[in-house]
RNA sequence: GGCGCUAUAGCCAAGUGGUAAGGCGUAGGUCUGCAACACCUUGAUCCCCAGUUCAAAUCUGGGUGGCGCCUCCA
């Protein structure tokens, strides 16, 4: 498999350090509010990664660090911890807050068939490696205490930026308005492994360390959490774009130069979605979440289905214009297998199953091209060969989509089944009597007849299978 | 200001040097009392300019537009 590495700008094959194992980290989500679905769509897109690493049979082990620990909106003792801040808004303690919007997440994640990893770890269950890590940076001479903190030196290090060739005097440090300068740095870069200075009194989560009461920065958590569980070496890290700098940057800065070596080979980015006006966030516009999709009618699986329609390396305008394209085109598809599995039958054809399993796979080693991989859907759909074959497909297919392709046309299957035994009895009633009134070809009593089904409610189709009245 | 990504039909979107996949929509048709469904048919020389090449949407250079990052962000 082909995959495109951020590290090296290029995309490689991709061999893990060890023959049929690969160690996956991600960052997982800040549980101060729900997640929207723009950060959902990173992790769908990892989920279709990890999938496809284990449909290529490769045994994969995935980590994922959960951020229950207040992060800083800047390493100046400025700004609000985004925890407390949700805390506040909801009269509760930041134990409860991040309980609650763990859990949230991960109902989310559930919903959207992303499979939860194999080891999820709050950062305030590592905090013992923290400063294991940190002492260790001390001694090495990679870290300093400076006001209370202690911070990173990134002069220590022959490379620093790695993802982008930044220049460090062309850094607009406080480009964003609140966002000022922290004059314990030594180097603009620098950034804060332990802070025991914070202008929040009420500060809730406070571990002792030798450098004070205090908390850690924002960015230790990933490299000790990923280095608990998946060692010194990492075949792949993920995340979103936004995260390459300074998170990632750091990241690498930190585990690099604790381990002496290099630690992750291949950096997986996922580019983000955007709305009409730039890119979503939950400070501004429609806070969308999978919730609020339901709400408004949509089956979560169409939103992921929307997701796998782009490439994961291309910015994604979320419009409800395209959501309802991606509705109709997954509604159709779902319906062409609906009724496949009604003829089933027949024996698989090895020649057209290997074809047509070629096209799917050639799309995903291709830096998990999931548009193309849609397309062999299609392909398959609209292929001469016999049913069994197509379903045979289509469910493997679904391991790495994970788009209810099987479940969802069986249950349209059943609902088709069911659907008298479901309706009221006028409308029954109703029913029998327009059945009636065709037969004797009185087609404008007929038409009455509907009229009067619909106000209720229902809507009645004319299908080669005989009258469908569906529940609008 | 610096750095990075990107630009394909009405919309979404693939394409990684050999002459533009697929989906949605539109229009026309077949079928059925009508409608819907289903099925068939229907569309672009790829932002602009220059260059490399027998050959470029695909490579190079220069523009222009969009998006992102530059210490909250997936």
């Amino acid at each position: 498999m082909k995959i495109y590495n951020s590290l090296t700008r290029t995309k490689e094959d991709f061999i893990p350090r060890e023959e049929g194992k690969v160690s996956m980290y991600t960052c997982g989500p800040t549980v101060y509010h729900y997640a929207h679905i723009g950060n959902l769509r990173s992790y769908i897109m990892e989920d279709v990664l990890e999938k496809y690493l284990r449909f290529t049979g490769l045994d994969v082990k995935r980590v994922m660090n959960i951020t229950d620990v207040g992060h800083l909106t800047s390493d100046g003792d400025t700004g609000d911890d985004k925890m407390l801040k949700g805390a506040k808004r909801e009269h509760k303690t930041v134990m409860e807050i991040a309980k609650f919007y763990t859990d949230a997440f991960f109902a989310d994640c559930a919903k959207l068939n992303i499979k939860t990893p194999d080891v999820v770890q709050p950062a305030t269950g590592c905090i013992d490696e923290f400063i294991k890590v940190i002492s260790s940076l001390i001694e090495k001479g990679y870290a300093y205490e400076a006001g209370g903190n202690i911070y990173f030196d990134t002069s220590k290090l022959k490379q620093y930026y790695v993802f982008n060739d930044f220049k460090e005097e062309d850094l607009a440090v406080g480009v964003r308005e609140g966002v000022e300068e922290d004059s314990n740095k030594r180097n603009k870069a620098d950034f804060v492994l332990w802070f025991t200075k914070s202008k929040f009194d009420d500060q809730e989560l406070k571990w002792d360390s030798p450098w004070g009461v205090g908390y850690p920065g924002w960015h230790i958590e990933c490299s000790c959490i990923s280095m608990k569980y998946l060692g010194e070496y990492l075949d792949i890290h993920c995340g979103g774009i936004d995260n390459a700098f300074p998170h990632h940057t750091n990241e690498i800065a930190q585990s690099e130069s604790y381990l002496g070596h290099k630690w992750c080979n291949y950096w997986f980015h996922v580019h983000h979605l955007n709305t009409n006006s730039g890119k979503m966030s939950k400070s501004s516009g429609e806070f969308l979440t999978v919730s609020l999709l339901e709400e408004k009618g949509y089956d979560p699986l169409v939103y992921r289905f929307f997701c796998l329609l782009s490439h994961y390396r291309k910015s994604l305008v979320f419009s409800y214009e395209n959501l309802d394209n991606a509705a109709v085109s997954y509604n159709k598809m779902i319906a062409k297998i609906a009724a496949l599995l009604k003829e089933n039958g027949g024996d698989i054809d090895k020649d057209a199953y290997d074809r047509l399993m070629k096209n799917f796979t050639d799309a995903l080693d291709n830096d998990l091209n999931t548009a193309q991989a849609i397309t062999a859907v299609y392909d398959v759909l609209r292929d001469g060969t016999n049913a069994a074959t197509k379903l045979a497909l289509i469910k493997e297919f679904d391991k790495v989509l994970s788009i209810g392709l099987f479940a969802n046309a069986e249950k349209l299957n059943k609902a088709a089944e069911n659907a008298d035994d479901d309706l009221p009895e006028e409308v029954k009633k109703l029913a029998e009597e327009r059945k009636a009134a065709r037969k004797e070809k009185n087609f404008a009593l007929a038409d009455e007849l509907r009229d009067k089904i619909t106000a209720l409610g229902y809507v009645v189709e004319e299908t080669r299978q005989g009258t469908k009245i569906t529940k609008k």
